[in-house]
Formats: C-alpha cells, structure tokens, sequence
DNA sequence: GCCAACGTTGGC
DNA sequence: GCCAACGTTGGC
C-alpha cells in the first residue's frame, strides 16, 4: 500500500469530473513523462491512496481523495492520430505509455498550495520541492496521514 | 504573459 | 556520450 500526489487540469479532468464518472472511475490518460509512467507501470497497486491534485488552474492545490484501482495496462490515447497524446513512435506490440484507473473516493475543501507549505510535517513532500514538475509524486505514510487527518 | 526549472532531441 | 537548443510545466 502506497500514496501517490497525482497532478491533473481542472479544465482536463477535475474531482468534480471523477466524482461524476461512470462507475467514478477514469483512466489517468496522457502521462508522457518515464518517471510518471514509471510510478504507474511498477508500483502503483490496486487500492493505494491519491491525493487528487489541481494544477494550473487559478487555485492549485489538493481537491479530493482517490484510490488506485486498476493495475497498470497501455495509455490507449498513444495510438490514436486524432488525440493530443498520439505517439507515433508508440505500436500495439510495444506500446510506451501506459496508465492506471482511479476511483473516486471524496472531495475534499480546496487546500491550497499555499497552506501545504505552511506545515513543517509536509516540508519534505516532493511536489513542494523547487522546480518540481513531475505530475505523479509519492507521498509519505506520514504526509499522507498528516492531510488526511488535519487538513481535510 | 513571464520565467525558472527541467526533460527531450539531435548533431557531432 | 556530450551538450546546446528547444519544448513543456506550472506557479505567480
């Protein structure tokens, strides 16, 4: 059992949208980062925790609880010419990207970017680091239970 | 829109 | 394998 921060487009995909989803549930579609896909394809087990997360949008900050649940299998937007996140050096035999399914769990007040920074407890969370990007980060036991008990 | 930070690409 | 150029991310 694992926690995972996993960044997403409000305008692509927000907890209002999951919450909302067939069976609550989508594919976390258009990851196109190794290190991402990495977290998706090697650790991420069914029923580990997400901290659902909006980025660029005018209020960034963690908007919602989820869990992992499905193991990982093939990005099917890499083969597909009209999407955004087709990729042409991608193949059904070998494909690059792949993906997991996220379950709604609940949504949470907003807590903003902001207030995750003031909190010595969550000083080392990997998506407050300096010049990170990376749009999937673990997250601790400790940060994890830290959110879930104090700030949600 | 700016810009720091970082990942990727491709020539050599 | 190096590294400059370029593209992207994402907060502000």
């Amino acid at each position: 059992m694992r926690y995972w921060l996993m960044k997403s487009e409000p305008d692509e995909a927000s907890i209002d949208h999951l919450a909302h989803a067939p069976k609550k549930t989508l594919p976390w579609t258009g990851v196109r980062n190794y290190q991402a896909r990495n977290f998706m394809r090697d650790q991420m087990q069914i029923g580990d925790g997400v901290l659902f997360y909006h980025s660029s949008c005018p209020e960034p900050g963690i908007a919602g609880i989820a869990k992992v649940c499905s193991t990982a299998y093939p990005d099917p937007t890499q083969f597909d010419p009209k999407s955004d996140y087709y990729d042409a050096k991608s193949t059904q035999e070998t494909p690059r990207w792949m993906l997991v399914d996220v379950k709604f769990v609940k949504k949470t007040p907003l807590i903003p970017l902001a207030t995750l920074r003031e909190h010595a407890e969550l000083a080392d969370m990997q998506v407050l680091a300096r010049g990170n990007r990376l749009s999937i980060t673990p997250v601790t036991e400790a940060q994890w239970r830290f959110i879930t008990e104090h700030l949600v």
